[in-house]
DNA sequence: CAAGTTACCGAAAGCGCTTTCGGGAAGAGG
DNA sequence: CCTCTTCCCGAAAGCGCTTTCGGTAACTTG
């Protein structure tokens, strides 16, 4: 491929000329710059980049950060989603992004020692537990940040508007004149998890129905298992609820599988609501309702405000807050009188 | 964070000797190496590894080209799979990875461009159009490379024993007593869209089976509302199949959406196999039987090959054949006499 | 005690690029 | 014809690190 300094050779200008040349400098002749731009082509020539990052302070690289926290990695769809467009996003301005570990040759360090090391220009956290140690150090350093899922005065985040997704939903339920609504959560740990708890504690508050005990149950991390575990529990109540707002659609997906278990119909005996609209849940039976978050958005929202902070080079603490929406399927129907 | 010039000030050694020490090369004093170890770490130092890399000509990143065929890009759970346990293995090693795009800044660039200017040391691509540009290039380049889900003689790759696979599905129906199978196929310019073809012609053939005009139906590249499609057109055959090989879970969701919508049931009125083993196809109705693909161990065989390429730093084309395992759930069921 | 080892440390060059700053040549103005 | 701009170009320093090679001090050995 060969260096500036072959290229410079070559055509017989300095490096200099050679460098300004190819990064477009003024102060540089058309046609020499076009002889430039052609011996180049010529040789295959492509800078360094290590080379100029280290003379320009700048990667052109995104560290990414995922939760770890149940083990899914890259494999969750609603993750998989952000991400996948946030890559969109930033590669239109030219940024790579790099998965890096906390496992440095054999030292091991943290993610934030990890992205100093290789000098990202900024770094995004995908969904994370909000008391993670790496999460707290990322933000309180002075890396330019964003932050997904979860809400934070401390640097620029950006989640779905979890309060009136929950809202939407059970609204939606009361409507099909359900008064008997209970709420499979997501743990308080997790940002997703406590907002919906809170969206679902003031819709039922504004329609004046009170939460039976064992109406609110904690589901733990999302997982389909755990949805199970929760919904068998609320068919054991004296009095089962009649509908039932899921906070995630994998845990959905386990709810629906424990009525089933029961001998119960999904939605002719209990009504079940979603939470994501990830791919797999048209294809389920019942095809099922759910608030969709817009991944697309979040992820583009996120490279936007990722991106202004490290042009600005100032740490900015943006809110964005992504409308959701309620996606009707087959999974709710009216009570049954 | 400071450099390694810093470290040098403030232990009174010279930055040769701090280089040294902080790279356990044997002729430092160990004390003066705990002096300076000690120091670094009050210092919160870090090594910049844009300098490392210029001077090591070695990166320890890994850089990754997804197919982007049918525009999933890392949406798909297949690919998800393999890059997860990928990143695992390679993590352990102090790699990390890179996501690279084709866009340099403004000016766009091959895939090979910009890794070279990345400098990365392997690569890895994911699943692809063996006819793509892009790989074919990659591949023809003399950096390490490991490629996935597809056969080639000219680099290291790992792929499923689609033969085999195919193999089981279809002896599978046979001892279920089918003899009308059909196969609902990914596009040949797929390589596993070919082999798995391959392996349902060897496998009709070796039990002397027929394969009845119209049996065998391209549904493209792998999604849900081609497979749909494809079913249809069986549907409609003076013939119909009794049962039916897809290429693909995904394909076959929408097979079996195809089927309930002629107003027959899976697999009473007909048996439907998938490939892959995707993590939804447990929750849909019926739960699919499927040739399950080791997306664990197809991951860390490529990390393993890749690595093993760029630590003996020569061209290496080793092939891994990775056995699958038929998954026997809910979609299959004996002929109807 | 002289000569030969061994252990430890540092000067300096180099990796491939950017950028400041100064200087020469050519053109403009009086 | 002389001075002042403007336009191009290049020398050199610097980014943060590694590694070769040589040198000094301390330690053996007979």
């Amino acid at each position: 491929m060969g260096t500036i300094y072959d290229l410079a050779k070559k055509t017989g200008f300095s490096i200099t000329t050679v460098s300004k040349a190819l990064n477009n400098y003024k102060d540089v002749n058309e046609k020499t710059r076009a002889k430039i731009l052609k011996a180049a082509a010529e040789m295959d020539y492509l800078p360094n980049a290590h080379a100029q990052s280290l003379s320009t302070k700048k990667s052109w690289a995104i560290g990414v950060m995922f939760s770890e926290a149940n083990e899914v990695g890259m494999k969750h769809p609603f993750f998989n989603g952000i991400i996948e467009s946030f890559r969109h996003a930033t590669e239109e301005q030219g940024y790579d992004l790099m998965f890096a570990s906390r496992n440095l040759r054999n030292r091991d360090m943290s993610y934030l020692e990890h992205f100093k090391h290789r000098a990202v220009d900024g770094i995004v956290v995908i969904c994370s537990d909000r008391m993670d140690e790496q999460v707290q150090e990322l933000m309180q350093s002075d890396i330019p940040i964003v932050v997904v899922d979860m809400d934070s005065a401390d640097c620029s985040v950006v989640y779905s508007d979890n309060i009136a997704g929950a809202r939407l939903a059970v609204n939606h339920l009361y409507e099909l004149g359900h008064r008997k609504i209970a709420h499979i959560a997501g743990d308080r740990t997790i940002d997703a998890g406590a907002t919906r708890i809170k969206g679902y504690e003031l819709a039922m508050q504004a329609l004046d129905l009170p939460i039976e005990p064992g109406y609110l149950i904690n589901a733990g991390f999302f997982s389909v298992e755990e949805g199970k575990q929760a919904m068998e529990k609320l068919l054991q109540l004296e009095a089962p609820p009649t509908a039932v707002f899921v906070a995630g659609d994998q845990m959905a997906i386990g709810a629906i599988e424990a009525v089933h278990e029961h001998g119960l119909r999904v939605p002719e005996d209990i009504s079940i609501i979603g939470y994501d609209d990830i791919d797999m849940i048209k294809y389920i039976t019942p095809k099922l309702t759910t608030i969709r978050q817009d991944t697309d958005e979040i992820g583009e929202a996120a490279a936007e405000l990722l991106i202004e902070q490290m042009t600005a080079k100032e740490r900015l603490t943006e809110r964005r807050v992504i409308p959701v929406k309620l996606i009707e399927r087959l999974s709710c129907a009216p009570v049954k009188k």
